[in-house]
Formats: C-alpha cells, structure tokens, sequence
RNA sequence: GGAGGGGUGGCAGAGUGGUUGAUCGCGUCGGUUUCGAAAACCGAAAUGUCCGCAAGGGCAUCGGGGGUUCGAAUCCCCCCCCCUCCGCCA
C-alpha cells in the first residue's frame, strides 16, 4: 500500500501513523464499550428497584446492581451517585475513543486513491501513455488561425465577459451561442438515446457534505466557488458532483446497477494557481458548460464499466469527426480519487495542441466510503459500491476542435454533419 | 421571510422517560402443505463498529448534532429535509 502510494508521490509514513493510531482506537474503543455494557445493565436493573420500592421502601437492592457498583448501594439516592460516578468515567473513556479516530479521519481524508495495478507507474505527466489515436489531422493550405481569430464579428467576446464578471467567463453572441447549445443537445442526446444514460437535471449549488462526498473537499478548496455564510454553498466544478451524492447513504441490490447517469451543467472553476497559462480564448475559463457521465456499480463491473464509458465519450468525438487520442493518465497525473483515469484529447489544429477534453475515471470505492454508497448481492453481503465519471464532452474544448479543424480558407467553418440539425447547418 | 404539522426498520404505521432495537399490517425470504401454485400456518430478516479462527458476544444507531437525567425514540436547544397556509418573487 505505502509502494503503491509513493507512486503518487506520496509519503508511506502516513499509512504507519493511521495503523498505529487504529490500534490505538480500537483499545480505546473496547475499553469504552465494556464500560457502557456494565453502565448500561446496571442501569436496566436500577429501574425495576424503584418499582420494587414504592411497593416495599426497604425492598434490597438487586444483586445485579450490588455486584456492578462493588457493594450493595444504601437506597437510590446512593445507588444514583455511585451510576453517575460510572458514567463520568464511561464518557471520559469515549472522549478518548472519539479524539483518536477524529484524527484517523483528518488524515484519511488528504490521502488519495490508491492506483489500479494497470495503472503506468510515473513521475510527471510525461509519463502518461497514449493508448490510441483516431482520426487523422486537417490539413491545411494556409495557416489554420487559433479559435479567438474565427468566426469574424460573432466571435468570441472575452472583453463583455470580462466587463460583467472579470477575466476567464466567456459571452457568446449569435453563432457560437446556438453552437454551444447545439453541442450540449447532441450530447445528451446521443447518451441518452443510444448510450443508455438516464438524463438528470441537477442542483447547481450544493452543500460541502456533497463536495466532500465525491471528494473535491478538503483537498480542492482553493479551486472551489462559495457563497456567503447566508448560505455557505459551493458552486459545482462539475456535475459529478450533484450526480455522485445522488444516492449517497444508499444500499442498492445488485441488480439495480449499473446506475448511468448523465447531465448537463455549468462548471465552475477558480483555477487557482493556473493563472496566465492557456488562457487565450476559451482553453481555461472560470465558468463552462459540460455533460457528464456518471455510472455507480458493483466492484466486479466496474473496470468492465470504465471501458464501456470512456467509448461513450469517445463516439461522441467520432460523431464530430474530431480527431482525439486516449491518453493513459500515469500514478503521478491521475486525479485525487481516481484509481486510474483516461484522457481524451482532441486535435485542435488553430493552437497546434492535443486538448483534453474529457477525462473518464474510476474511482473504485473512493468515493462510495466518503458517501456510503453500497451495493447488496443475492447472498444479502453488502459492499461499497463502485463509481465512475466521465465529460461526455466539455463544450469548450470540442468548440475549439470544431472551430479550429473546420476552418476554411475563407473563414466559414465546416461543421461535421453530425451536429448539422442540431446547429441548424452545416455552416457556421 | 412568517405561521403550523411532520421526519421511527423495504413500505405503511404504533410508540411521550425504565427488559423498546423498537407493536401490528403489507411486502420480502425460508419451511410445512400441494402434482405444481394460491391460500393458510410456522419461521427468518436492519446498518455500522469492536472483540473472536469461528460459533458467538459487546457497543452504537428511531433525520443530524448537542444537552438534561442514574436512565432518552420519548424532555430541552441548534441544524437539515418533507408537507400545508400566508407573504415576496423569476
């Protein structure tokens, strides 16, 4: 386990201060319990003495109580102080118990994922491997033109975004507008009509349970969107998240799953830290749409599932004719929560890039332990369940690719004939 | 935002301080019966966690968290959710 987490540069030493902590709570923990148990039958025997009392005020002390207070207590008013003198020691006992495992789950919560086994151990993002390549790239007899050149006079208005929010929160006028509602149509449509995704519609704020159930808390605070505290919510970096959460506390039969779901929403991103890098045009913004895809099953499917649901993003790029390579993420790049994750990168000839524009984990039980998601087999044995998520596909980086690789000498755009009724034309 | 009602085991629904982890019903599962089934009858059945090789046992959990008490599903406080009415509003 410390092996596989040194894989992802992180340090194995916390892996020995949680078992030696564990050990440390479940003696505390026992010795707590064996101190209820007697608390809690001296307790159920002082009851029927008070009955016994009012019948006969010299009745004895039953012999239950004598032998758990180590003498037999004069009346009750004795007997209560001699419990109460119990029970202060009981809560103490708990209070220990309690202060160990507050602190097993501080330091749970800033561990990651343990990788797959299939999962390429690296060092950095250059360790990633590309597992396959379709499609093949425009070519051009002029020089193609980054997508913030395109689409003359309906093009891309950073500065009104700019003037209403700041910097990273795009306004689209006309064109680009009705293509990025195209986009989110077509997705959802192909998912749900051919994919087998059940179409949810879903809240955009949530608590920071919800955050902290699909794990982007405590860890990604910095990346996250809050409200005052006359609400304290988070603006969604993702659907995933509402969608996680959807049956969080839940235990599910078997054959129920797999759970697909899919929804469109806004994301929205502080993307701290990542300031001025690929910030021309709309390659990192604060606020972008996406449709994503979220499956919840059973730990035996879910690796069969993580294939089946990077396809279902990856038809999605077929049907554009957007040409994408699936990128392995390694030990050292996938995410936080993730076992092991696939990037689909598109070919966005403007830029002369690869540009994720989806990324398809699995998350094993990572994310079913933080929001007691579990799943019951015929024999009645419950276990976490599995989740997985995937974009299916984020707007922006595909506008791009469609931009970009559509391009003509003249400045129109072709777009693939897929998206032609959802656009209104294949035109643009 | 204001006023009121409510959140109990898969569902429905009792239970207002002392063998209540929790009545009854429906549903579910196993059995008896049957050629088979239905009906009837009998029985089983929550989750988490700790100890144990296991059998088994302890502890916790009646929306969540605190508190009162020797003792809380039952009393008090805070929060969340659902329902009804009023107000405001896209």
């Amino acid at each position: 386990m410390k092996q596989r987490l040194a894989t992802r540069n992180v340090d194995g030493a916390v892996v020995d201060d949680v078992l030696k902590l564990d050990a440390q709570w479940r003696a505390a923990k026992t010795a707590a319990d064996e101190q209820q148990g007697a608390l809690n039958k001296a307790n159920k025997a002082f009851g029927p003495w008070m009955g016994a009392r009012k019948k006969n005020p010299v009745a004895p002390a039953p012999a239950e109580l004598t032998t758990l207070l180590g003498a037999a207590p004069a009346d009750p008013e004795a007997a209560k102080a001699a419990l109460g003198k119990l029970g202060e020691k009981q809560a103490e006992a708990a209070r220990a118990a309690d202060a160990i495992e507050q602190q097993i789950d501080a330091l749970l919560l800033y561990v990651p994922n343990l990788p797959l086994a299939a999962t390429p151990v690296g060092k950095s993002e250059a360790d990633n491997v590309v597992r396959k390549e379709w499609g093949s790239k425009p070519a051009f007899a002029f020089t193609p033109k980054p997508h913030w050149e395109l689409v003359a006079g309906q093009g891309f208005d950073m500065e009104i975004g700019g003037r209403i929010s700041g910097s990273g929160f795009p306004f689209f006028r006309g064109k680009l507008a009705r293509l990025e509602r195209a986009l989110i149509s077509f997705f959802l449509d192909l998912h749900t009509r051919e994919h087998g995704y059940t179409e949810c519609w879903v809240p955009f704020l949530v608590r920071e349970e919800t955050l902290r159930n699909s794990g982007q808390l405590p860890k990604f605070f910095d990346e996250m969107y809050r409200t005052d505290d006359r609400d304290d919510l988070f603006l969604i970096p993702t659907a995933e998240v509402p969608l996680t959460s959807a049956h969080a506390g839940e235990i599910l039969d078997d054959a129920a799953t797999p759970i697909r779901y899919c929804a469109f929403t806004p994301c929205f991103r502080r993307e701290a830290g990542a300031a001025g890098k690929d910030t021309r045009g709309i390659l990192r913004v604060h606020q972008f749409s996406k449709v994503e895809l979220m499956v919840v099953t059973t730990p035996e499917n879910s690796e069969a599932e993580h294939e089946t649901l990077t396809r279902c993003a990856e038809t999605v790029l077929e049907r554009l004719e957007i040409p994408y390579r699936r990128l392995e993420l390694c030990t050292a790049d996938i995410g936080f929560g993730a076992a092991r994750c696939y990037d689909l990168e598109v070919w966005a000839a403007g830029v002369g890039k690869w540009l994720e524009a989806s990324s398809c984990s699995i998350f094993t039980d990572y994310q079913a332990r933080r929001a007691k998601i579990r799943v019951r087999d015929k024999d009645k044995k419950v276990r976490l369940a599995h989740t997985l998520n995937g974009s299916g596909l984020a707007c922006p980086r595909t506008m791009i690719a469609l931009l970009e690789n559509g391009q003509q000498a003249d400045g129109r755009v072709k777009l693939p004939a897929a998206l032609a009724t959802y656009y209104g034309g294949e035109w643009l």
